[in-house]
This record gives C-alpha cells, structure tokens and sequence, in this order.
DNA sequence: CGACTGATTGATGTGACTCAAACCTTGTGG
DNA sequence: CCACAAGGTTTGAGTCACATCAATCAGTCG
C-alpha cells in the first residue's frame, strides 16, 4: 500500500488545505491534528459539517464528479497522508476489498453526519453543544491512546462551535457559562475539561450505540 | 449482476420496511415510489435524513456493524431490489470495479445529507421548506421522465416535512400558507404545483452545483 | 355515521438572534 | 519591553422566529 501515497503533507492551523469547487485530486488522510470540513452557503454563512481527526478520509469524490463538494481547514497543525486519485483507481484494481472497506467507512461518515444532522434539527442549543462535546470526548479517547483524566484538546472557537451547531457565537457563548456554572465542563485555552461526565452524557442525551463503530482506517 | 438479488419486494405506503437496531441482512435499491430514511431520538422525536427515491440504496451498513442504524418507511406504494449481504462480498470479489461505484453513491448520499444539514442548520423556515421542494423537483425530473409541468407527487405530510427539517408542523403549515398566498407553491392532496418556479428557486437558495450530480445506479 | 388522521388557525410564551460595547489574550513590531 | 493590533470572549438590552397549547375543520375509511 505504502508505494501508492505520494508523500505526506504539513499544513498549518488555519489553512485551508481543502477548497469546494477547487479540482479534487488527491485523497486525504488525516494522521494528526483537527480539521473541519465545511461549505458556504449564498448568504455568506458557514456550516461546519464535520471533524476530521486522526483516521478520516477527506477530499473522496463521486467518480462523475471532479470538483471538491466541500472545504476543510486545519484547526491545529495537521499531517496529512496524500493519495492521488489517479492511483486510487489502481489499488483498487490490485485490492479489491479496499472497494468495500473505503465504502464503509463512507458510511460510517455517513452516520456521523446523520448524528449531527439530527443535534442540529431537534436538540437545543445547551444539549447540542454538550453533546457536540461528548462526540468529540469519545472519538479522542478512541484515537489517541495518550489522553489523561478529563481532559482533551479543544481547538474549537465559540465561532466554530456556532457554525457547526447552526448557533450565534454569542449564544453558544451563554451556554457554555452555563455549563462552566453548573460544574459540567469548562473550555479554556484550546483543552476541554470535563467536570461531571455523568451529567454530562445525561443532558448530550447521546445515542450510545454510536460509541461502538469508530470510523477509523489504517 | 441480475443472479444475485434474491427478488423483488412490494411494500406498502406506511410501513416501516427497515428498522434501526435489527438484524442487517439485505441491501434494498428502490425501484419505484418513496420512503424516508429517519432516526428516533431519545426525547421521542423523529429526525428524517433523507428521501428515498428510485435509484436510492437503503440499508447497507459498513462492514463490522451488523444492526440497520436507521429506519426506513415508505411514503408511498413501493417497489425494492433486495440483495442479501452475503451476497454482496460475492458481487464484489466478482466485479471488483463495483466496489469503488458503491463508495462514489455513498458518497452521493454524503452530499445530499451535507445539504440538508446546511439547510436546517443555517436557513430559516422559509427557505427550508422551499429548499427541499426544490430539492424533490429536481430529483424527481432526474428520475422519471413522465413528469408534465410544474406538478410532481409529493407524498409528504406537514409532520413528515417538519420531522425533515427541524419544525413543528404548526410552523410547516403557516409556512406553507403564505406560499400559497404568494402564489409561488401550492400542496393539496398529496402534489406539489409549482406557481413560480423562478422565486420558488431564489427564496431556496439552491446550491446548483449539486443538481450535476444525481446519485443514481442502475 | 362515528372515528381517525391531517390541515388550519389563534393566542401566548420563549429560546435564540441582533446589535453593541467592553474585555481579554496572544502575537508583533518599534 | 511596552504599545498596539487583531481575534476571540464576555455581557447586556431589545427583538423576533418559531414553539407550545388548544381548538376547530376537512377528508377518508370501515
């Protein structure tokens, strides 16, 4: 598998490394470091679509379609694994069972988005954000082995938060005060630090079975 | 590819014909009429992902998860192409070229699923609701053909439009009334009527370039 | 003809937005 | 090493879109 990648790739935080509309020729790997991968909409808005931590696979497009469907930004600094599309086509031909494992984890994506998809349209804002925090506690805890106590890195801004959740930066602002006030979690400096998980996952109101399916490769 | 299907299989309009949490056993292709694909959630509420129209593939779920992570219900009369999943690993290690098709058509699902999450996320009811007529228009001329004018089936309930979009159908309805009294669409018996095309599409603030794309097999 | 499901409308409440200002951090250049 | 810039955070006051609650009405079916 090794010979097909065409090298890695270092972005910094804040670059968008992935452009909608822009010619999709390679496939993405994150091997570490945050992103977000998003689209504009007319009004000038942006809806963070997801996160892609170690393990996703950004910048796959439909056969028919040659163009990037959506953006992505690094929210740390980032290492990217690159595979051309052209070569896509050739290790598949050589693995065939690649076809079906890069189809799952499609799906598996898939159910991600549909998770989010169901935060954003029947939660309000608090349970929308603790969950968000939930989600994220878990997938760290599944990628990176190294994560002590309550604590994980956090490098989302209240204005990343917002758009991801369909929220005011100012609203999600005074909710997560709330959430500090009532001893539940608190973000400071880029790390998220759980207080109470208990109550925590109660008000995330988190669909369990979500946990057991990490859309991992590698 | 025809000897792997184990038959077809008639569904009438509401029956939940997929449910999440049980057994995985069948891959469905719709080849006529309309589901929903849909989620419960903890509070009891009802998230609806996305419509099914002909040429949509339900219940394939990636490879380590065996239970259906969503429901399905058709909305009208349907007509579905089973192939059981064993099957599939057969279809696939036969023709392996099928593998990286059936990745491009969840990734397909991907982007309409991104699209309704920027939808419900970002716009207000307005402009979701027109949206996903516009959305149905356009998918349901990609699909058949014997569509005349500006009237198309539109099998959808103000409970199943809300359940979609993140509204009470209270909303939907008063919504929907001032469309109608704008004379831009009206619903009545189970038909969308297109009034004024050319407003229904700015008031939707249709991504275009996702009308190139339909996510169609066959 | 009830019974039921979906559509319609009104009155009232509230969660989240908007606008606006101040504050804090972090990085930068003189 | 301080001044300043720039982004992000915090807080308040006022408003609005949508929810909730509660009826009534229309269409359909056994």
């Amino acid at each position: 598998m090794e010979q097909y990648k065409s090298g890695d790739r270092l972005v910094e935080a804040g670059t968008e490394f992935l452009s909608q509309d822009r010619q999709a020729d390679s496939i993405y790997t994150v091997l570490s470091g945050w992103a977000i991968r998003y689209q504009w909409l007319s009004d000038g808005s942006r809806q963070i679509l997801d996160f892609a931590l170690p393990g996703s696979i950004l910048g796959f497009e439909p056969e028919a379609m040659d163009l990037n469907r959506h953006s992505a930004e690094a929210l740390t600094k980032l290492r990217l694994c690159i595979l051309p599309r052209s070569k896509l086509i050739q290790l598949l031909a050589e693995f065939p069972e690649m076809g079906i494992k890069l189809a799952s984890i499609g799906r598996s994506e898939q159910i991600t988005l549909a998770q989010h998809l169901s935060n954003v349209g029947r939660r309000r804002a608090r349970a929308r954000i603790t969950n968000l925090m939930m989600e994220l506690l878990v997938r760290t805890r599944a990628t990176s082995s190294n994560v002590i106590g309550d604590t994980i890195p956090f490098p989302l801004s209240q204005e990343v938060i917002g758009d991801a959740l369909g929220l005011t930066s100012v609203h999600v602002n005074r909710m997560m005060r709330e959430l500090r006030e009532d001893g539940i979690a608190v973000v400071r400096s880029g790390k998220l630090t759980i207080l109470d998980e208990e109550r925590l996952m109660e008000e995330a109101e988190l669909d369990h079975r979500h946990l057991a399916a990490p859309m991992e490769v590698n």
